[in-house]
DNA sequence: AACAGCTTATAATAAATATCATAAGTTTTT
DNA sequence: AAAAACTTATGATATTTATTATAAGCTGTT
């Protein structure tokens, strides 16, 4: 159970990376060779914690690959999960211009590759190019409203509205295709939606017998995704 | 019903003001003048909108006194308010370096006065001088920051819960002190919460009953602090 | 292979919350 | 001042959701 033994560090080019233009559009060469100097790129395993709540930040990091959860405890030991994020709309960490330590623990839900870099270097570096530290404010803002907006969405809705929501959330959003393997548990669905497990799984089963969508395990298809979304929108 | 008839336009010098050093404290004296030189500020009547959901935004904006609402309308015409905001915490809107329109409504529930200055300057400024842009950063950070846990912490709760929540959060955090008057209705606390407004009322009155809190109309009294406590903590 | 621990599943029951109905008190409009 | 519209208030009932219990299906470990 040891969270380190299945880390492996990757050699990797930055000005070579695909993710560069989105993160730093308008860093100079030099300034990206400075910050990817003594960068770090790790492969986690599904399951792996790869920041924990209440943990100094001392780095920057972003999601190359793969998908991640955020989520924070309660005092009663539960877990809340706040959102989901792919590569391309995960930037470091929310927290990391108005915290010192984590506020939420971030974990793989799938295999992931997350590059780091030193906090301290990109904040230096963010400080002193305006257009850098622009497009960083932009990334953590659409983040940031993201998850704002998608609560308020979950919020008005209904327990079967709640986990239409989900299905074709990560239909739509993060698969991009109606039949998919669902990353997380029926219990990590139901930390995200703020339900009980019991219930996402009636629910589910409940869709499954009015023929929206098929079953097999984690695999789901959905199969009447009009419908679908019709109970998402109005329950 | 006119929005625009009780707005009064005041005149006032940017570098007096006390809230200078908060959000401009980065700007020189020169980009201080140039931004403030075209700017407007206004004051709003409990019950005034701000600024408009799909609307364009134009403006930079903060509030220099009052209290405000953050809110957005779902589909079926009912509100649901995001967070309420007073001077030290709201900076302009959330949307603004992620959005060209806003995507909640703000309004005043109390009478506040907000400075307006051009959108185009102030992000022109940002984007040359970094120290600004990261001051920036770091206020929407916060502000987003509180929104997401404060709306974590209210989902795990249950409905007396939450209601003690609120009545905390404005004793703590908006009046200071465990008499005040409400800003907002049992309907904007339900709109806040996510319950019913015949809940709020009724959790409201056994407060009383049970003699946490006095009531006389939108004047409470927290009487026993610690109890509330214990039930926004723990139901 | 057997065991423990976890996830998925389903049903019955209990608890929480919403809806509906009604009324008194306030505020706004006419 | 009366009427209309809204807010606060309370009770009864219906609906939604959680809890409890029980079991089958996996997964990893010994």
């Amino acid at each position: 159970m040891t969270i380190d033994m299945n880390l492996e560090s990757i050699k990797c080019d930055c000005k070579q990376c695909k993710l560069k233009s989105l993160f730093f559009s308008h860093v100079t060469i030099e300034e990206l060779t400075d910050i990817c100097d003594i960068k770090e790129e790790r492969a986690y395993s599904k399951g792996d914690i790869i920041t924990k709540e209440g943990d100094v930040i001392k780095e920057f990091l972003y999601l190359k690959e793969g998908l991640v959860k955020l989520s924070k405890s309660t005092t009663e030991g539960k877990d809340q999960i706040i959102s989901f994020s792919k590569p391309f709309d995960f930037v470091s960490l929310l927290s990391i211009f108005s915290s010192d330590v984590y506020k939420y623990s971030v974990s793989a839900i799938e295999d992931s590759h997350v590059c780091i870099l030193d906090l301290n270097l990109v904040k230096n570096h963010a400080s002193k190019n305006a257009m850098f530290a622009m497009d960083l404010m932009k990334r953590v803002s659409e983040a940031t409203d993201k998850i704002v907006l998608d609560n308020l969405e979950i919020r008005r809705k209904h327990l079967k509205g709640r986990v239409a929501h989900v299905l074709l959330y990560f239909a739509k959003y993060i698969y991009e295709k109606d039949e998919f393997e669902l990353p997380v548990s029926r219990r990590e669905i139901a930390e995200y939606i703020g339900m009980t497990t019991e219930n996402v799984i009636r629910t589910l089963s409940e869709f499954r017998k009015d023929k929206i969508i098929k079953i097999f395990g984690k695999d789901i298809q959905i199969v009447d995704k009009k419908r679908l979304e019709g109970i998402s929108e109005f329950g």
